[in-house]
DNA sequence: TTGTACGCGTTATCAA
DNA sequence: TTGATAACGCGTACAA
């Protein structure tokens, strides 16, 4: 036990000084076949490899970095508050890719949460200190003073989610929120649904606007006339409840709710209940974002689901890219999203 | 643009040297008002601080590390094969209190996926080319290779939930599994239920082990007589259903079912809603791990929750203590739970 | 193909 | 209180 506490600690790693020396060669060129540049005599190089092995060396990625003067991490930022946002699914699946892509091209992952509450934010010395070569964040920490902060210190970042404000100067990986509505309300329309309502906390999102846009043009194209007066605003996700109950009182009420996450689609699920309504008989259900236990509700939602992968993966990607390159394009990147179509929506095939 | 190009890179921000050389001083005496250390002073003090301020410098954290021998990151390990299994709630919340943890004691949290499926594993990488100063990795992690290593190289590790091997001889911080399921039984005969059956979906696991054994004394604790009897394993928690629907057709079936986790416990729900008993009047129900999800079920669901934010925080804590003490001590550490009280075990108090 | 010498940005030791 | 110098472990011109 305390034969490894001694052992711990700083100078105590092989060096590439060390197998050079029991070879019998410079540390430069111990060095060069670690790095596998310029050209090495096949007999040094297996000798030289040898040690390697037998004295266990491993570089130190700190030297490294140091003279290469880059730390190969990517950071990942967080605008947690508290555990209970930071276990956001949605995210999380973007995280799991992100590590992934960072992992294949020799990056390692850092996360931090930009609890900017304190004076000096610890995402700007993440960068200052050079700790990171670039950034992934999410588009609701994207504040000006944060992309002019990045930009002056030449740090390359990519947003997760089209940001609200910089949409064009930052580059920005999204799914296609558009899209997914569209599918959504063309695939209620083919089922049957003549009236569709579109169930949203609040219009204003750079999300929602995509979705309201998306849902406009599919109700277009099925030919059916409802429109802007379907689409309601409830709040907090809790009051969903209500505003679906008041929207089915109206003159004409809906025959089918597109409701704009798992939370809304749980609340509008207990109004049509408590009504006495038969899903998808009398109304169809159709949520955004596939939460694993949309397909545990009674009866299973049917949900516009997101690759978190790929929007993870591209996100990555892209930043790789830019850092490589240390080019400073920003693109625009929407990755497409597919239905799954499950028994709330089916009135067509449902026993 | 070209200009940010230009100003990236390697070598170009300012260094102690630069400051040193406005200042007139030598680039020792600016490091030690960086640090803190020896005695400055006031007037070159002020003078250092000054231009520090004006040429924007900071620290190189790349070059502080290689001097002092440190990485000041704690690798946090995830053994996810997908990105499902990724987006675990549960330990996500945990992850934002590591962070936390991390952040205010001056160290970084780097994650990586504990992929072994290729040949040299992240891990091992991470300790042996010095990126991180310890680890806190999942129980299902823990091989006796990888502790075997881990402690070959001196590398200090938390494991996150108590192993099922080197239980002694591992750091490790868990939920006080026993407590909770006690709470749980001793919650239900106090509503009135007197058969109650604890589902899981395997017996042989350590968290397991550690719940029936507070199952059971909670029972004996009641005074009720049930018992081992009434443990049943169903396997996939997909089975739950079935095998809940078993367990009620024995001949004397139960009145109440502890489920070991929320996806048991949805299935079980489903299983008593066919058969047209109502919860909780006729049958109770108690659930481990508090999902987002469990108030929304119908009717909301009693569970077991875990502080996870204390759990992630003890486990980060105890990390740095290791690595700062550089000692091995072999610490076990519960952290309590408490339950949460809902609709579906409320049978006296129920409408 | 290989060795020499220097530098990366910082801290620590020793001497002044 | 301060400065010069040598490390930390590695990469890379340049010369051999």
């Amino acid at each position: 036990m305390q034969t490894f506490a001694l052992m711990r600690g700083v100078h105590m790693s092989v060096t590439i000084k060390d197998i050079a020396g029991k070879v019998g060669v410079a540390p430069s060129t111990v060095s060069r076949v670690v790095n596998g540049s310029a050209s090495i005599s096949e007999e040094t190089k297996s000798r030289i490899l040898q040690a390697m092995e037998e004295m266990n060396y491993h570089p130190n990625s700190l030297a490294r970095n140091l003279v290469n003067g880059y730390s190969h991490c990517i950071g990942l930022i967080m605008d947690a508050r508290d555990d209970i946002t930071f276990s956001n699914t949605f995210f999380n699946r973007s995280v799991y890719a992100i590590d992934k892509a960072a992992q294949t091209n020799g990056y390692n992952l850092l996360i931090a949460n930009d609890d900017n509450s304190k004076g000096a934010s610890p995402v700007e010395k993440l960068v200052l200190e050079r700790k990171v070569d670039g950034l992934i964040l999410p588009s609701n920490c994207v504040r000006t003073g944060l992309v002019e902060m990045l930009v002056k210190n030449g740090c390359p970042f990519v947003v997760l989610g089209e940001p609200s404000v910089m949409k064009t100067e930052a580059c920005w990986v999204d799914a296609n929120n558009e899209e997914g509505a569209r599918m959504a309300v063309l695939h209620l329309a083919e089922e049957g649904f003549q009236r569709i309502a579109f169930l949203i906390e609040n219009r204003k999102t750079v999300f929602s606007e995509k979705r309201i846009a998306g849902y406009l043009e599919g109700l277009e194209a099925a030919g059916l006339s409802c429109g802007q007066a379907y689409i309601r605003e409830c709040g907090l996700p809790e009051n969903a409840e209500t505003t679906a109950g008041e929207t089915l009182e109206e003159r004409e009420a809906p025959d089918a709710f597109l409701c704009s996450n798992n939370v809304i689609a749980y609340y509008t699920l207990q109004a049509l209940k408590k009504r006495g309504l038969r899903i998808p008989e009398d109304i169809g259900i159709v949520t955004f974002d596939n939460h694993p236990f949309a397909q545990y509700m009674d009866p299973p939602l049917t949900a516009v689901d997101v690759d978190t992968f790929g929007l993870g993966e591209q996100a990555a990607f892209q930043l790789i890219q830019k850092i490589k390159r240390a080019e400073s394009g920003s693109q625009h990147t929407l990755i497409s999203t597919r239905l799954l179509i499950r028994r709330s929506s089916q009135k067509g095939g449902s026993k």
